[in-house]
DNA sequence: CTGTTAGCGCTTTCAT
DNA sequence: ATGAAAGCGCTAACAG
């Protein structure tokens, strides 16, 4: 049944077919202008033979090889792990595969796996990456960014940070909240993340409300007792914003130690719309990213350079949502 | 610097050299049995051109890519993300790439993706997947299954399931439960987690101990509301045992509805081990597999397979052990 | 120890 | 509309 002997050759098709091989790999290309009843018979011999295409062979002529990296810190994220779900599968409809590189946060793998990938001749990269790779991005290797601004003529996909940092801080003034912090950790590396707390700081100065914020630059070993002594600083505090889902759940941890109960001490929003799984809710109250539509964008993007079509805008920017999730008050 | 104009060949780099193609091939792949002198000369070309080999023409020949996939349901899951980011990484070791394939849970979707990775020469495949499709695995193709057992002579990596259930009795027992439940989903298709509700079930016997479970065929549509009568119709249960961290999650949260809290009311243990990402910590109290050593040991595996070394033994079950989380008693 | 050379399986002119 | 043939860049067998 699946017993490929000796591994079938279109050689051995077009025998089968009585045509040359010029011919078989025409109809392998769905290329038009082949009679009928040839067509006809170069498919009966692929299907008896059970015939497939090396794709080495045909990427050593074409140079493609239909395959794109996703280099990220980490797959072990939900949010890595359900923007390379969505990404998958917008490729597969295209007939790419995904190759996954995790860089581990460090700038030197970045580096190391760009090379890999070079020499393995992906198709393209989509990298959330927090280092300045850019310059070792060869040239002719289509490249698409997330969340990251590069130098000027990169492609990159991201959310509204600076409008989901404004909506945080409405929502949180719209229940009540009278004193406002934002946390967050600060790569040393400027990334769009950044935005978020600008748009939150710059709202609640519109609103005329009193913030004060705490932001710990990476990596964060003592981010417990920072926040512990922050929010002992400031016991005021009752509306949080963080720059992530996770940072919120860190604060709402030490919260806690601290005797402090969310809704009724105080209310808190992260960001980002983290689910561990498909099936799984938001974790709090969040500013949620269309993770989805950004996979979706970003696989459009690349294939549109890998096929050098027309780009009409080389950033895309897409719409965040807030989510009331259980750690703001019911509206 | 980084402006390869029109693709280095061997050739180029053989011309630079002032030695002959098969020379450079031979420097490439680390043969032994060269002249310092060449050695030095072929380098310096190699660097100078910044020289990389061609993985298409390489794979043409050697019928190698360097490449294996990793077939799951989705790549959308704390189980799968930590267990494909080890996965990579010990690919890494090996100069291997990971490529990503989510079956979404469907059979047909495993099958198109097994066809498609023959077609597209990768070296092996590690699947973790809920369907027969043992019989679409060419045997020319290195496949290491996950958690699952198909015919005899596959190679397969998996917990010690049965005694992770055992162990999950022990400790509720230990903890003065005297109703325990077991709680989980059905597959259609058999596999190795059916062991832990086994293991929990043999050793609740063995202790004396009552016991009722709640088995519900999967997909999940109505388990809440299923959940919810089952602790309706037993409201005696103050030990749960569920084949999974995620159901237990369902099962904490119906509970929560119904005006019950852990620790107080039940004590509850799940399965798996998950943490949504590396820094953060297990959801609940739960019976923790090993999920890095099992990638390992996969890799290993495939890797012996693809090499065609001995193997001793087909079958790898690895340790699991209890973490002690917020939903049972500190002992 | 190194050079020469025949393909690997496919695509792609160039003929016809 | 199809066939013939020249490589793509590399490895490996053979020669020297």
């Amino acid at each position: 049944m699946n017993e490929q002997k000796k591994s079938i050759t279109m050689k051995d098709v077009a025998a089968e077919a009585g045509v040359s091989v010029g011919t078989v790999s025409r109809v392998i290309n769905n290329e038009k202008g082949i009679k009928e009843v040839t067509l006809k018979k170069v498919q009966q011999a692929i299907e008896k033979l059970s015939y497939v295409p090396d794709e080495y062979a045909r990427g050593l002529k074409t140079n493609r090889s239909n395959i794109i990296a996703l280099l990220i810190p980490t797959i072990w994220h939900p949010f890595f792990s359900e923007f390379a779900y969505h990404v998958e599968k917008e490729l597969l409809k295209n007939q790419c595969k995904l190759l996954i590189c995790n860089a581990d946060k460090d700038a030197q793998n970045e580096i190391e796996y760009i090379k890999l990938l070079e020499k393995n001749k992906v198709d393209g990269i989509i990298g959330i990456t927090y280092s300045d790779i850019d310059k070792y991005i060869s040239s002719n290797l289509p490249f698409v960014s997330i969340d990251r601004h590069f130098s000027e003529n990169v492609y990159y996909v991201t959310s509204e940070n600076y409008h989901g940092g404004q909506l945080a801080c409405r929502e949180l003034v719209k229940r009540g909240c009278q004193n406002l912090a934002y946390i967050s950790g600060v790569n040393k590396h400027l990334n769009e993340t950044t935005e978020r707390g600008r748009g939150f700081k710059d709202e609640a100065k519109q609103q005329n409300t009193k913030l004060c914020s705490l932001e710990m630059p990476e990596p964060l070993d003592q981010a417990e007792r920072q926040i512990k002594s922050f929010f002992e600083a400031h016991p005021q505090i009752d509306g949080i914003f963080t720059v992530n889902d996770f940072m919120a759940l860190r604060v709402i941890k030490v919260l806690t130690e601290m005797g402090k109960t969310p809704l009724e001490d105080y209310q808190i929003i992260g960001f980002d719309g983290l689910r561990p799984a498909f099936d799984q809710p938001y974790l709090l109250s969040t500013i949620v990213q269309e993770i989805a539509q950004m996979a979706q964008a970003a696989v459009e993007l690349l294939l549109k350079l890998i096929r050098k079509e027309k780009i009409e805008k080389n950033v895309i920017s897409l719409p965040v949502h807030f989510f009331e999730g259980n750690t703001t008050k019911k509206l």
